[in-house]
Order: structure tokens, then C-alpha cells, then sequence
DNA sequence: TGTACATCAGTGAACGCGCGTTCACTGATGTAC
DNA sequence: TGTACATCAGTGAACGCGCGTTCACTGATGTAC
């Protein structure tokens, strides 16, 4: 219908609109949210912003620069989601343990396509240190619940190997989920007694050696 | 050097060499594990089994069915591989258990690619009643040993609930390994005896409710 | 305040590529009589 | 045993497609004097 960019801005005032890569990477969000995480191309994230196809090269360097960032943008909305969820709920109650991991599960409900990405082994991305880092950033946020609900430090090795087991736990669920491969009977729908009750299992008092 | 089919039969005799189907399923597998799952063509895998590009086109509707063709003979040999296993261990023990997570687990890091492709989510494959079952199956074998072990049946749903459970950590723990997110301090070297605990912790005689 | 100029952020056309699939074809094989 | 014929399993050329990336370019913006 109309050339212009998506934003509404006017083409004019866009021609330099300076949000061009804040632009591409919701662009490119939405299609691997849409075509899974190889579905994506340069060509249709620049259609989608409005702009040439040429025009994402002044921005990235590639297209896995692209991607990069797309899934820099949702690790720091995981990290966020789990933190908020946490704190819905007492410092060291168990609730704050299991709320952290349905906020993992729910992010990878609503969004299977961009958690198939970011927990994907995508070529070029291994050496990325913020990447890595970030993904670290996510584990410590369950660490720290677990370290404050067993009151022990962080960086204790039951503190580490119990979150670690539940991280395990829950990004399979995730997986089995949103890949449908839960249909055998024991799957849940991932209700909240549900994960309470891994949790507790987990993190519970009793340690399980 | 030649354009020889690879398996070796003279050219003659190749033509119609009567083994096409299965050469090409191994020519795909062997591709899905180089270069993921998204990085197999039919093209190349024509290529690699000395035939046209249009030959597979003979034997399989699609691209499509090709992988499919693939993540079937990949889901028989993992389930085969688990109930070997399995039977390495007295009936009604927790190594059986255990052990059965192990081969799952070591799929995964023998066969990354495959693996991925098998458990992800393929357009079309989500009506293969053939693989549905397939994969029930699999779940079966972990279902039956925790039942054993138990000593409760098959259909008991704290045996589908244990069995699950102890899937969706091992699935996880797979992914993360392959995935290489596993960097966290509480990762462990996925030795046997880590996974003998997770076992006993997951269907140990308690109840975890 | 005006002007010259460097730089920035776009355009649009083009490139070469490998892909999935189709087509008319052909030689080998199996079968009926 | 020989022959006619249907079918099977390949060939190789071609198609249209969308892609990643590059290129010379151009208009808008910011800055120095």
C-alpha cells in the first residue's frame, strides 16, 4: 500500500531516522519469532523496516551480526522476566525459586521461536562474550535463589549443582513443550503446583546425598 | 575423481543399484550432522550419493520426506541404544535407570546435529504418525524402568510423573551440552556418577510429594 | 548568520549462488505369451 | 527359449526463486570558520 516505513514517521524525516537499528532488530525478532531462527533474512528485516536491502550493511557488519543482536535483546528481556518474577515473591521462599522458572518457561512459550534461537548453537555466536556473558548473567539470577533459599553462598558447590539440576530441568521442559514432544502422559501442563513441586524436590532442605 | 556412486558398486551395476533410498537417508544423516539441520539440501545429498539431482525425487516426495526418513531411522537407533542400556543392568535397578539417561545423553553428543533435528520442532513433521509413535516409544523405555524399579505399573501416574521428569532433565541437560550453555559453575561433566544421583533423586523410593 | 565541506545513512541496481522441483528422455529389468 | 512390451529408476538440462553482499551514487546532517 504505502512505502513508508512501518514506524508512521513521515519518509522524509526517516530518510536519517536514526532508529533504523533498533528498527531491524524488532524486525528481525518478529521473523524468527515467525519463520524460526533459520526463516530469517537480511532482505525481508529490510523490507519490513521499510528501507533497501542494502540499507542494514551501515548498522551490521553481517547478517549473524543481526542475529547477535536479536538475541542480545532477548536475553536481557529473559534475565528481566525472571528477575521480576522473583521478586513477586519473598527472598528465599521457594515460590521465588519456581517462579524463576516458569518465567523461563513462560518466555519460552510466548516466544518459541526466539528461544529456540538464543538457545541454539548458532555458528558465530560462540565467540561473542557479551552473548556468553549474559547467558551467565541468566544462570546466576536462579543461583542466587537457590543460594538464598538453602542460605549458603553463592558460589557453594551444592548451591551451584542444585540450580544447575533445576536450569536442566526446566529448559527441558521448555524444549519438550514448545517442540511438542510432552505428549506422553507424565507431561504436565506446566502449572504452578507443578513446579513448586520439582522445586521443592530440587531445592528442598534435605540435601539428595 | 569419478563419478562413481560411493558405495563402490560399479557404475553399470549402480544404475539401478536398488539401494538408492537407504543410501540416500545416510547421505542425508551424515549432511543434518555436518551441517545442522537446516544446512541439508537435496541437492548435496544427490550429490554425495553419486546420483542426479532429480534421482530422489523417485523415492521421496520432498525435501520433507527425506528428513523424515531421517529422523526415523535416528529414533530407532536411539531407542535401540537405550534399551541396550538398559539391559547391561539387572531389571528393577537404579543403574538400569540411569543408564538409559546415559545413552540418551551420549546420542546427543555423538550425533549433535541429529539429535537437534529429531527433537526440534520441523515444519511437517508434526503429522507423522509414524514418528509420533516412534518417539512415544522411546519415552516407553524410560517409563518401563522407572515402573520396574518401583515396583508400581507402567500406567501409574507416579511413574509417568517421575519418568517425565527425569526426560525433561536429561533432555535439557543434553541440549545445554550440545548447545554448549552448559558453562555454568553446576554443570558437571555428565559422568555416571552425577547422573546416578539426579536418578536416585528423581525415582528414589520417597515419594518428592 | 552564512558558507564550504566532510561525513553519515540511505538508495537501487546488480552480481553470483545454490536451491527445490519439473520435464522429457532413456536404458535396464521383469513379465506374459 | 524368444520376443513384445510395460514399468522402473535413472539422466541432465532447465525453470524460477530468494538470498547475501557489493557498488557507485545521493541527499541530509553536522561542523569549522
Amino acid at each position: 500500500m504505502s512505502d513508508e516505513p512501518r514506524s508512521g514517521v513521515t519518509a522524509r524525516a526517516a530518510y536519517h531516522h536514526g532508529d533504523l537499528r533498533a528498527q531491524l532488530i524488532r524486525a528481525a525478532t518478529e521473523l524468527v519469532e515467525t519463520h524460526g531462527p533459520d526463516g530469517f533474512s537480511v532482505a525481508e528485516a529490510a523490507r519490513r523496516a521499510g528501507v533497501s536491502t542494502a540499507a542494514p550493511y551501515k548498522h551490521f557488519k553481517d547478517r549473524d551480526a543481526i542475529l547477535r543482536g536479536v538475541v542480545s535483546a532477548a536475553m536481557d528481556r529473559l534475565r528481566s522476566a525472571m528477575e521480576t518474577a522473583a521478586s513477586r515473591f519473598p527472598a528465599r521462599s521457594l515460590q521465588a525459586v519456581a517462579a524463576i522458572g516458569q518465567a523461563y518457561i513462560d518466555f519460552a512459550k510466548a516466544e518459541p521461536g526466539l528461544f529456540r534461537l538464543v538457545f541454539g548453537l548458532t555458528e558465530g555466536h560462540e565467540n561473542a562474550p557479551d552473548l556468553l556473558e549474559k547467558g551467565q548473567g541468566c544462570f546466576a539470577v536462579v543461583a542466587r535463589a537457590v543460594a538464598d533459599r538453602l542460605d549458603q553462598p553463592l558460589e557453594a558447590p551444592d548451591v551451584q549443582r542444585r540450580a544447575y539440576l533445576l536450569w536442566s530441568f526446566v529448559h527441558g521442559h521448555s524444549f519438550l513443550i514448545i517442540d511438542r514432544k510432552n505428549k506422553a502422559k507424565g507431561a504436565h501442563a506446566d502449572d504452578w503446583a507443578y513446579l513448586m513441586d520439582v522445586s521443592r524436590a530440587i531445592v528442598g532442605p534435605e540435601p539428595d546425598r
